[in-house]
DNA sequence: CGAGCGGTTTAAAGCGCTTTAAGTTACGAT
DNA sequence: ATCGTAACTTAAAGCGCTTTAAACCGCTCG
């Protein structure tokens, strides 16, 4: 039964000082003017009376806003891990972010005009999938981050990590093992999965294994992990390296949702992993680190990625940044579990522990 | 490059239609009033303009806000559901909803306050795991409805599935397909998993299979879903039920990712599912609808749920309701493939289909 | 001794919209 | 004609805070 307690108002903390508002909003906010006895009389009248500013009013009256617009997929736990270090980062330089989910029945241009209504003064898009000529559209009028993708989008300010460079380390660990034959798991079509190819293929011929090459189509859950899982095993495997039949030791996985699948349709299969095959996956969620997965995987080392953004974002606003920036950050591999030397046969259920 | 376009003003639309900004908010507003010429003049206007409304401005004149505030847990996929029918829910009444999410660093308590500043005018908490003094507290002060949790807090509103029956349900199904041992991986402490392991037993109870109870320590994730997979088959089982040692021949589990974890482990270890033993989740989460996985599951009807929790608050800030209300929905059991008839040894990749 | 000056304080003008109360108009009723 | 009234329309007063420009207050300086 809320009973409208009449909120404090500013002026009640100032009367109750015995200053004007004026002061008490210096104070308040911590502007340099007003002097000692000024100060403590207020912070002592807002605390006796729990005093909170009406962010509306303030957000009407001062131009700014401090607001950062987000918009992500719920569904996505990778964007949930990312939003929490945007809040840790945004709050550590004054700012407030709202969060703007995407569904089914909300694309993302209106999850962004929501955010716009919100007077947001800078958008991070995680993982946006408008087409680069929107995204460089929405830059005309609004500050953009976009998180998670390469984008050639004019004016948008881009934060990812290296995806290619990532998958590359995953190809080197498993080469470092003695692995010989490793496959790819396709992503969905996309920049992000383009990217991961790439890397993927490069890696191989920088080792020399480019007639090795195997990309199976794959996608971005577990149900396209377990279809790939299906393609590896059938001849189709074989015209790409004719001549010889042979089956991938290891197989690296456009996400950690993909690997999954994948390995539990090769486990159902009775393939044993690491011991028949290793995988390594991508993202190194929350449900690779789990002890029963234990998941070998990549890390695009969200805070970071979270921190960089919320820069990039603040240098626009504050220090009055107008070049659009790239930031391309370096993944990490965290070898766990499901990868193993080449021919060991032994399941090692605890894995190799990350430091 | 945003070079503040000097956004339109309502003076704006209303001095290009002709009229005062008075008639102009009351036509933008659908306010009657207004006579058709004025009205058609000023939306003109407002097209022409692109005009939309200073949320912040409205927001502070209005007294109201028509803000929702809903906290949630980024990382539960149930929560992520959840959200999207409450946005839809919230915008057929005309409600607009902001997001505070819970992370490590940022508890309810913060998350509320940062709702407050905003000034939303009910709290939607999911799963709220505040104490029921601190709920009744909030109450006080403020509309808050609890959603997917009982709660025997002093004014708040609550709206959740009957988890026991839900269990029950999944027992029934399985009794129906002759299995006799049934057992039960219980969740973490709270309300929650009380009510359903509550529900479990008295399910047995009813079907006169009380001395078969077996409820096993479990977890909210896939971790202890496996410990618990390990514990059903150790030699405590036969202590349950001196005398005969019987493996339960189907198993419910606290929740989907509990499930997951104990099927996981099952099937390394050799275990047929269903054909050796039977298994049914709860929540019915995506992923328990993946093909791949295909867990029998029973749903807390999320979008029922999404849409009584927006009706409650709706209900006192529109309607004028002071009286708590509790909503108890019943719960849908959905049956896929991991359950099938006792002694059916074959797998059955496909299951049966929900309708 | 008055002008000049930092350091403080504050009156008052908004921010962009809503809303109330007062003002118009047009018209049929008296 | 006069008045009442219904149907619109609008001037103006805020909503609660920020901010600008002016006012104040000792004091030092020429």
């Amino acid at each position: 039964m809320p009973s409208r307690p009449a909120r404090p108002r500013l002026e009640d903390v100032a009367s109750r000082a015995g200053v004007s508002t004026a002061s008490a909003s210096l104070v308040l906010r911590g502007r340099p003017g007003p002097g000692a006895a000024t100060r403590e009389a207020v912070l002592d009248a807002a605390r006796e009376l729990g005093y909170r500013a009406d962010r509306t009013a303030s957000l009407l009256a001062r131009r700014r806003t401090q607001l950062l617009g987000v918009t992500m997929d719920v569904s996505s736990t990778f964007h949930g891990e990312l939003l929490e270090d945007l809040q840790a980062a945004a709050d550590d330089r004054g700012y407030d972010i709202v969060v703007s989910p995407l569904t089914r029945t909300r694309d993302e241009r209106r999850a962004v005009e929501s955010l716009l209504d919100f007077r947001c003064e800078a958008l991070l898009l995680l993982g946006p999938r408008l087409p680069d000529a929107d995204l460089a559209a929405l830059a005309e009028e609004h500050h953009v981050v976009a998180i998670g993708r390469r984008a050639q989008a004019a004016g948008v300010d881009v934060v990812r990590a290296a995806d290619d460079v990532g998958v590359g380390l995953a190809v080197e660990h498993l080469f470092g093992l003695g692995h010989r034959h490793i496959a790819f798991v396709d992503g969905p079509r996309g920049p992000i999965a383009t990217l991961r190819r790439q890397g993927y293929r490069r890696a191989l011929k920088r080792l020399g294994l480019a007639d090795g090459t195997v990309v199976v189509d794959g996608g971005g859950d577990e149900e396209s992990g377990a279809r790939a899982a299906a393609a590896l095993h059938l001849p189709q495997l074989s015209k790409e390296a004719p001549g010889r039949v042979r089956m991938p030791s290891a197989v690296v996985a456009f996400n950690d949702r993909a690997a999954l699948g994948l390995l539990d349709r090769l486990r159902r299969d009775g393939v044993d992993v690491p011991g028949d095959v290793s995988v390594v996956g991508y993202d190194d969620s929350l449900i690779a680190r789990l002890a029963t997965v234990d998941l070998t995987s990549v890390s695009q080392i969200p805070q970071a990625m979270a921190t960089a953004a919320v820069e990039a974002a603040t240098q626009r606003l504050d220090a009055g940044r107008t070049e659009p920036v790239e930031l391309v950050l370096e993944p990490q591999l965290v070898v766990r579990g499901t990868t193993a030397p080449r021919g060991d046969t032994t399941t090692r259920r605890g894995g190799i522990r990350e430091p």
